[in-house]
DNA sequence: AGCACGCCGACT
DNA sequence: GTCGGCGTGCTC
């Protein structure tokens, strides 16, 4: 365990991820005094402007005066908007600070509305959306927006309980009637809904008893949905290297102050267990904690660990919460009601009285990147976040990215490593499958050694599962006669087909069209055939070959949400079925105690396509396909389909030693200055028209900024080079590790206007390349 | 993001 | 003669 304080030299250097970018002090809450006239109140509001606007301070307010972070309402144009004071200073460094927008005149400025009854967005919060918007050159207003997205004023008015009162004289009595007033007076009051729900009859039967005055109207108090989860309640029994990792994080846990650590450990070591001994740690030192997880869909799993070891449940915190408990939540975590919130990237920017811990679990997975509007990268901005509260941060995966891996290396970050597999499972053995000396029959894509597998661990009663990264029947359709290929007519993509619901449709649209029955170029009839395997395809090959196994499908379009992936895999569990079939969903945590054999279908899928990440992310998301495999007592067995079975992924998938993979990674990119030895930044031009997106390419070409320490490449047709119908070009800036890209992107920017329909977005740091 | 103003087509 | 298309521009 290696680590080094960071430096104090005036300005702190935070190291996340690929890039560092220095930050200030906090700076002092006064608001903005001009020598002469009005007082002046910076006010941000969650629009795409470039900074916050300037409102007179109300004069008939009542007493304290404003602060920087009070939710405020103000006239804006003809219409009330809410937002929340700024602080006059920036809190960024120079070289990151906006250019300053040109302010108003003393006579122009109007007077904010009314400050909300609401908490103030805490400080660290609001240096922390500054800093977002900063580093990925969105509008400051944008990033708020993200922290005041739970309906804060317009669509606040609280829920309308329905409770009994007294019984009004002649009152009709009905079976119906009855049975309302009995619900109401013992578990009242309820909203209409719920109310009518629960006695079986229709709304209008609430209604009637309101009309009439048996029931009054009264505003529900949110339902106290957040237990203080207990530190104590029921304690692991830890021993050697967890117990000391669990050591080590409960000592930074609950000394506090910002730290980085790597928790890392194979599937099965026992990292959530270790990393909840933190939770308990912060939790008795009575901060709040924050999890952040890739997917929601691992949050109801997640849950359920929490409450045994808590004795509690956590918050939950996603993007389909739903409008009232969303409202409830936010409000929860900003009084300090809600001690733990789990959620995926979008909780990263909840307004914490007293964050005191933040774990990012799955570290290395890539959706933990935010591609549309503000694009950043919540592991990353994690750590920035946790600067900001002054916390430590815990980062967790079996297969950490080479960025984590290189600040470890760097001795920016802490690094606790479990070897072993807790309970005394081992790992799995994992075997390739040379698909060119072990062919599949014609047309099918299963080779016999793999088909012989399963039917031997289905033999022994025993379960099996098949990994295909890709949903639908087929990725390729085209005609036999004519050679036609059915694309997507907004996007540079195969139509993909879906022989169960009898359509084809784009991936990255979402267009659809029924299969026809002939070509539409050539009209040949029964001409169209399907290239290559999808899940369906593959089930149907498994159905075939195990006419007797029970097979089930886990893909994000045959589970239409969380309960339902709940259920199949506890379906799995009970030894339901024999066989998975499944696209990446079925690679996260989930825990099949039965499940022996694994067989890849495809794995050299996804090392093409020339992405920087490329051959990282096929070791990743392979090895977590892997670790679902032989958990309990039953030894596992893993055998990947690969024409290229010498590649250096599946020789480091069959050693096992990701170290030395990670290293030769490292090796690869460190010359060139890829990250996460140098920075990168992707400018994506789109327009209408494939004219207007050359044209403005083209004039970011020669505007490029020039010099030893950068490299400007493109630009180039986007490897999706139309998308919804827009087209699309892509260059990218690629820096030595000390240069700041924000202002050379920003000065970059300012010297190309772009063509009539054309825009350009920045993503910086970018995970994807298409 | 809204919501204006602002100039060119099919309707009471 | 108007209603209305969304193009451009502004909001402290």
């Amino acid at each position: 365990m290696c680590f080094r304080a960071p430096k104090r030299s005036g300005l702190m250097a935070v190291s996340i991820g690929a890039q560092e970018m220095r930050v200030g002090p906090p700076a002092a809450g006064l608001l903005k005094q001009p020598p002469t006239g009005r007082p002046r109140v910076a006010v941000l509001l969650p629009l795409p402007f470039p900074g916050p606007f300037d409102y007179a301070a109300p004069p008939d307010l009542p007493a304290p005066p404003l602060q920087p972070g009070d939710i405020v309402t103000v006239p804006l144009g003809r219409r009330t908007e809410t937002g929340v004071v700024w602080d006059p200073e920036r809190n960024l460094p120079p070289e990151f600070t906006p250019p300053p927008m040109k302010s108003v005149a003393d006579g122009r400025l109007k007077p904010v509305i009314a400050r909300l009854d609401q908490p103030p967005l805490p400080a660290s919060l609001r240096r922390f959306v500054d800093w977002v918007a900063a580093y990925t050159l969105s509008p400051p207003g944008l990033v708020l927006a993200m922290a005041l997205r739970t309906g804060t004023a317009a669509q606040a008015a609280p829920a309308l309980g329905w409770a009994v009162a007294d019984p009004p004289p002649g009152l009709r009595d009905t079976p119906a009637r009855r049975r309302v007033l009995d619900i109401a007076a013992h578990d009242g009051p309820l909203t209409a809904a719920e109310l009518a729900r629960r006695a079986g009859v229709g709304t209008s039967v609430v209604r009637g008893l309101a009309d009439a005055g048996a029931l009054r109207g009264v505003t529900m108090t949110p339902r106290p949905a957040f237990v203080r989860p207990d530190p104590d309640h029921c304690p692991p029994a830890l021993d050697g290297e967890q117990a000391e990792s669990a050591r080590a994080l409960r000592a930074l846990a609950a000394e506090g102050g910002f730290s980085v650590t790597l928790l890392e450990g194979v599937t099965g070591s026992g990292k959530t267990e270790i990393y909840m001994e933190a939770i308990a740690a912060c939790l008795a030192r009575g901060k709040q904690v924050m999890v952040l997880l890739p997917e929601i869909a691992l949050s109801s799993q997640w849950t359920g660990r929490f409450a045994r070891r808590f004795g509690a449940e956590p918050a939950l915190w996603h993007s389909d919460l739903g409008p009232r408990l969303r409202r409830v939540t936010w409000h929860a975590v900003a009084d300090g009601t809600a001690r733990v919130v789990v959620g995926a990237r979008s909780a990263l920017f909840l307004p914490f009285a007293e964050l005191g811990l933040i774990i990012v679990d799955e570290e290395h997975e890539t959706a933990f990147k935010q591609e549309d509007g503000v694009t950043y990268h919540a592991r990353d901005m994690a750590v920035v976040r946790a600067r900001m509260d002054r916390a430590p941060v815990v980062l967790v995966s079996a297969t950490p990215s080479l960025e984590t891996l290189a600040n470890v290396g760097a001795g920016r970050y802490r690094h606790l490593v479990l070897t072993a597999r807790h309970g005394g499972a081992t790992m799995p053995e994992v075997r390739t499958i040379d698909m060119r000396a072990h062919p599949p029959e014609r047309g099918l894509f299963l080779s016999p050694v793999l088909t012989e597998a399963i039917r031997q661990a289905i033999g022994r009663g025993e379960q099996g599962m098949l990994f295909l990264n890709r949903r639908g029947y087929a990725p390729l359709t085209l005609c036999r006669t004519c050679g036609h290929r059915l694309q997507c007519p907004n996007c540079t993509a195969w139509l993909v087909e879906h022989r169960a619901r009898q359509i084809l449709t784009c991936h990255h649209c979402g267009y659809q069209e029924a299969t026809p029955p002939a070509c539409p170029e050539c009209h040949a009839e029964s001409s169209l055939t399907p290239i290559g395997p999808g899940v369906e395809r593959i089930t149907e090959e498994a159905r075939a070959t195990f006419p007797d196994a029970r097979i089930l499908v886990m893909a994000s379009d045959t589970l239409p949400g969380p309960a339902a992936t709940a259920d199949a895999v506890a379906r799995i569990a009970r030894r339901e079925i024999d066989l998975v079939i499944g696209t990446q969903i079925v690679a996260k945590g989930w825990h099949f105690p039965h499940l022996t054999l694994v067989g890849v279908v495809d794995a050299d899928l996804g090392l093409g396509g020339g992405d920087l990440r490329a051959a990282e992310r096929t070791v990743q998301l392979l090895h977590q396909v892997a670790g679902r495999a032989g958990r309990a007592e039953a030894p596992g067995t893993v055998l990947l389909q690969s024409y290229t079975p010498d590649h250096p992924v599946m020789l480091a998938l069959v050693s096992g030693d990701f170290e030395s993979f990670m290293r030769q990674e490292a090796e690869q990119r460190r010359p060139g200055f890829w990250p996460p030895f140098g920075r990168l930044a992707a400018l994506i031009v789109s327009a209408d028209t494939p004219e207007a997106a050359d044209a403005t390419a083209r004039a970011l070409g020669q505007a490029a900024p020039r010099g030893d320490s950068l490299q400007v490449l493109g630009p180039a047709p986007a490897p999706l080079a139309i998308l919804r119908g827009r087209h699309r070009r892509r260059l990218l800036l690629r820096t030595r590790r000390e240069v700041a890209v924000q202002p050379l992107l920003r000065q970059w920017l300012d010297r190309v206007t772009p063509e009539r329909g054309a825009r350009i977005d920045i993503d910086i740091d970018p995970v994807s390349f298409l």
